[in-house]
Parts: C-alpha cells; sequence; structure tokens
RNA sequence: GCGUCGGUACUCAAGUGGUCAACGAGGGGAGACUGUAAAUCUCCUGACUUCGGUCUUCGAAAGUUCGAAUCUUUCCCGGCGCACCA
C-alpha cells in the first residue's frame, strides 16, 4: 500500500466525519509529523473492541511516524465524573487510577508501540488554573450551545438532573488541546462536541486549531452501542475462547461491520465477506472467520484457531470442553453449585432443574437428565444450561 | 427559603387501601428449533421450602388500619416553578 492509500484508509475506514473535511488530508499528504490527541479514561480500565478501533486508528498514524499523544483523564476522574446517571461517587483515588493506567497501557500496548506514546495526566495543568482562568474560558462559549447538546437537552427535558460542573466537562477537554498543541483528536462521535470544543479553545489562546476525526461507534452484543456500562462489551483481556464465543453471538448483520470496523483485513476482503453474504452463503461460516481474525489481532493466529477449533467441538459437534471448573465438595449437588456460586441460589436451581436445564454427561456423549433437585453430588461431569459445564471432583 | 411533583426489583417504567413478590419493556436465564452462544417461538427471572406454604422487599423511620407500595407525620434525596442573591 502507498502512502496515499495508507491516508485515504485512515481518513474513511471507520470514520464517521473529519472536521475540516480536506485540511487534514492536505496536512497528512504533506507528510509532516502531527500530533494525534487521545484521551484515555482512567476509570473503566479494561479496553473493549469498540474503543480499540481508536487505538487501530492511532496505530496507522504511528505507523507513518506521527506522534501519539495520550491525555490521561487523571483529573475528570479523581474529581468524578457526574456524566452519566447519578454517579457522584466514583472519585477514584489516586492508587486506584494508576493501577487502572497500567492495565489499560498494557492492553493498548498490544496494538501501539507505547514507548513511542506521549503520556500527559491532565492534573499537570487543569489543576493549576485559577478561577480567573476558568472563567475566562467559560465566557468563550454560550449557554446556548451546552445545553441545546443532544443528550443534555433530553435529560432536561426529561427532567433529569444536569450538574453545573458537568458543563464544565467540555472545557477541560477542550483545554487539553491547548496544553498538547494537539494537531488532531480521535474519538468516538459521541466526542464530537468536546472535541470542537478544543478546537474554539486553541483559537482563542492563539493557536491553530486541531482537525478532529470522528469514529463510528460499533454495537455491543446485545445490538446497543458497545460500552463497558450496558456491560455488552468483547475485552481484549477476555480468553481467546470468550472473545471467539462472543463474536460468533453477534448478529449476522453486524458482520460486515465488524469486518471493516474491528479488523484490520484489507479493504478487498471486507466487500469479500459481504459479496459472500449477499450470495447466499452460511453466514456462520462468514462469522467464524470474522471471529478467528478477531482473536488472532489479540491472541495470535494460533490461538485463534485453536479457539475456533474448540467451538466447533463444543457448540456444533456438542462435545465436552477441557478447561471446565473443577470443584470438590460433597453433599447436594443444588447446595454445592449455589456455594461456589454456579447458580445463584436454591430457587434458581430448582427452577434450572425444573426446566430440565441440568444434565450429567455419561462417557459416549451420553446425557443424563437430572430431574430431583435433591441429588447428592456425585463425581462426573454436570452441564448447566448449554454454556456452563462443572466437574465435580472427590 | 416558599410552593409543587416525584423516589418501585439489574435498568426503564406501571400500580395509588385487600385479587401485589407487584403490569409492561429492556437486560439476564432456560427450552424448542436451527446455520452458531445468530434469528424466531415458548417459558422463567426476590429468597427459603418437608412443596402444603413461609419469610423479606416498593427512599428511611414512626404511625393509622383486620389489612399499606398505596393513607398520615417527620426526615433524607431529586425535578420543576417562584423568590432571594450576583
Amino acid at each position: 500500500m502507498t502512502n496515499e492509500e495508507k491516508i485515504e484508509e485512515i481518513l474513511t475506514r471507520g470514520v464517521a466525519e473529519v472536521i475540516p473535511t480536506d485540511k487534514l488530508r492536505a496536512k497528512l499528504l504533506e507528510g509532516k509529523p502531527l500530533r494525534i490527541k487521545f484521551g484515555v479514561d482512567p476509570t473503566s480500565p479494561s479496553l473493549h473492541l469498540g474503543r480499540a478501533t481508536a487505538i487501530w486508528k492511532l496505530r496507522a498514524f504511528q505507523d507513518l511516524g506521527h506522534t501519539i499523544v495520550f491525555i490521561i483523564g487523571d483529573f475528570t476522574g479523581v474529581i468524578g465524573d457526574t456524566s452519566d446517571k447519578e454517579s457522584e461517587r466514583p472519585m477514584l483515588t489516586r492508587e486506584t487510577v494508576e493501577q487502572n493506567l497500567s492495565t489499560y497501557f498494557e492492553q493498548a500496548g498490544k496494538i501501539l508501540d507505547m514507548s513511542k506514546v506521549e503520556k500527559h495526566r491532565n492534573t499537570e495543568w487543569l489543576e493549576k488554573l485559577t478561577y480567573r482562568q476558568i472563567t475566562e474560558q467559560a465566557d468563550v462559549f454560550s449557554l446556548a450551545d451546552f445545553i441545546s447538546r443532544e443528550n443534555i437537552k433530553k435529560r432536561l427535558d426529561e427532567g433529569k438532573r444536569v450538574s453545573l460542573r458537568e458543563l464544565l466537562y467540555p472545557l477541560m477537554q477542550g483545554y487539553d488541546s491547548v496544553e498538547v498543541n494537539a494537531d488532531v483528536e480521535i474519538g468516538g462521535t459521541d466526542q464530537k462536541f468536546n472535541m470542537l470544543a478544543g478546537r474554539k479553545l486553541q483559537e482563542h489562546f492563539k493557536k491553530e486549531a486541531q482537525s478532529i476525526l470522528m469514529l463510528d461507534l460499533i454495537e455491543g452484543l446485545d445490538g446497543r452501542k458497545m460500552s463497558s456500562s450496558w456491560g455488552n462489551t468483547i475485552n481484549l483481556t477476555d480468553t481467546a475462547n470468550d472473545m471467539f464465543g462472543k463474536v460468533m453471538s453477534l448478529r449476522d448483520e453486524l458482520i460486515v461491520k465488524y469486518f471493516k470496523y474491528a479488523t484490520r483485513v484489507p479493504v478487498q476482503k471486507v466487500s469479500d465477506a459481504q459479496t459472500a453474504l449477499e450470495r447466499g452463503e452460511n453466514p456462520r461460516d462468514v462469522k467464524l472467520d470474522l471471529a478467528e481474525e478477531i482473536v488472532s489481532m489479540y491472541h495470535g493466529s494460533d490461538v485463534a484457531v485453536q479457539a475456533r477449533e474448540s467451538f466447533l467441538s463444543t457448540f456444533q459437534k456438542k462435545e465436552i470442553p477441557d478447561d471446565i471448573e473443577e470443584i470438590k465438595g460433597e453433599g447436594k449437588l443444588g447446595e454445592l453449585l449455589k456455594s461456589k456460586e454456579i447458580v445463584s441460589s436454591m430457587t434458581d436451581w430448582r427452577r434450572l432443574v425444573g426446566e430440565g436445564a441440568v444434565k450429567r454427561l455419561e462417557k459416549g456423549g451420553v446425557e443424563e437428565k437430572i430431574t430431583d433437585d435433591t441429588v447428592l453430588a456425585t463425581p462426573g461431569v454436570y452441564k448447566i444450561g448449554k454454556r456452563r459445564f462443572v466437574k465435580i471432583v472427590e
């Protein structure tokens, strides 16, 4: 791929919008190293596939020799983010922030060369601002802009609480851009307002306004936007088997989008997958390829192949997986499983038994349904539902 | 500060003296089916149970009542309006 092609891909693949449209392309073609700003949230350390799309985008910039600048939002983290729910609580301690960061960097390190990444904590400068400076910055914006933002307006209309502090967030994020002299900021479409605020503040401080590159957000397991608070994420720390299975559980309609956004396969291959589906090929098979591709990005291709095999044998051929949790104990099976938190309560256990979800697996693939919820635990392999396996040992 | 509306299970959201462990939706679980942990359909989703029941829940506490998520009082929290202030 030539540099022009790479640049074209940077500007289009998975990208929702670029502001201003042509200026960034021109700058990139010019080849001068740019400073690419990216905000890191230290409150949720685990990276998911949705967030990873942004990191891969950074990687593409890095490959072209640009400087990646991580802004660690420790100020907002320590202060406590009010942006969702009544979460005045978070108030992370210094230690938690540091701990989260190291796990975050470890994961990002799978994608980026972290040694070349410039890192800043925004307490460095935000903590030092005086009321005078803050009010000066606040004067750059008008209230109407802030409260007409979609998510704020919606909440106001619904009679939900919106704290005044929340309105200060775009200022903080925007000021970060001023401090680090960002040429480009990368974020999801949900960050548009904040990133635009960066442009405005940079202009106010007589600097060149950054370009902003907004990425489309991808859907999670349940079809809603992938987000830690929904619990519908595929995490980079997921085991290979888990990650594989999660990808397989995606809706068929998302296959192409995932190929495009969540993998780095050539654009040609993306459209191949699309035509395959349109031709009427079994979506399952295309999805198997997708899952293998994604798993190999984070666990390596050997492991990905294994994960594929394991998936096929467990769920298609209905074999027993090799890595089953083993538990020791005696007494009633239900009580034992409850004590190990495999079932949540005795009521839950009885319900499962009543539904015919509990089976004891005999040799030769024979399954014996358990119908008595008071059976004693005897050594052997048990299956609860389709996914839960337990092995009782002496 | 005054007035007013509200706080219901994982989330959203009905219920406004007994038929309420509490409608519905989402999420979660199970079964059937299959192309997969997809889609679709059905069921379940507070806990304990000797399956007869029992116990604990509707912001908190106290009260009225044979009986309260539902009524009263106080308190805590939130929205909105007004006032006050700048």
